[in-house]
DNA sequence: CAGGATCCACCAGGATACTG
DNA sequence: CAGTATCCTGGTGGATCCTG
């Protein structure tokens, strides 16, 4: 099952291995100016200044720029209309949507985790303190 | 609105909100190594140079790194077996698990469909050409 | 084997200014 | 409104060397 298909066809892509062009197409879609956009654009077709505003904190720079990549690949369409002044909406094409879901709960699982994630941290630093101590006391 | 909530209870964390803690989580647990180790481990515990080889192409600088992250976070363990050499196995706690099912759909979805996205790219870099064509035609 | 420590190149990404 | 262009800096992350 392992045959790799340079042309055409389901090939063996492995996000594991260092050289496989999936493992360059992980690093692009993860990231949370990907993620924000894209779960935000789930919710139906949006402005740009929509989506800067949703997205609260994105600079112009990173919205357009993530919204190059998603639109070149495939993930997100483009729309303008020449009315003054000009007015674009982004939309998530199919291929987009499938992304979001999954993305969508990975935003949520930040959000319903969090607290647990925190207290966590702080055990994590309470006992890093203590053995700071005890290799104090040691030493 | 927006109310933060400290202490206890559920907080209306929103990572669209650029001042939410949620919003640095997230921040944190996207990105390729994240989900890459995340998912490596899904699969049961595994030594450090386990996952050194699995996760193909990773420097150790950023191994230890990223697991350090994790642990803090709670969502994996780290146990030392004071053997000669030492041997240290890592493990996704209840809290990893339940990204781990995210992020393993995640990598899942890069690799079923980079060939889609991969086409795209042709198709929108094709059109861009075009319209530089274009331009220089006009201009 | 499982890291810690360091140096350094690169670039993600914010701030600012300008345009159709 | 919806960008483009440029400058600039902090941090990411690789390479390398060292240790218990």
């Amino acid at each position: 099952m392992a045959e790799q298909r340079p042309q055409g066809g389901t090939a063996c892509y492995d996000a594991y291995l260092a050289s496989c062009p999936t493992r360059k197409l992980l690093d692009e879609i993860a990231g949370k100016w990907v993620s924000l956009i894209v779960v935000a654009l789930g919710d139906g077709p949006l402005r740009y200044s929509d989506l800067s505003r949703q997205v609260a904190g994105v600079s112009q720079k990173m919205l357009t720029q993530t919204l190059r990549v998603l639109e070149r690949d495939g993930l997100v369409t483009r729309t303008v209309t020449p009315s003054v002044p000009a007015r674009v909406d982004y939309e998530l094409t199919t291929l987009g949507t499938g992304l979001g879901g999954l993305l969508d709960g990975f935003k949520a699982w930040a959000e319903h985790n969090f607290e647990a994630v925190d207290s966590a941290r702080g055990r994590y630093d309470a006992r890093s303190a203590d053995l700071t101590i005890e290799a104090n006391a040691a030493g």
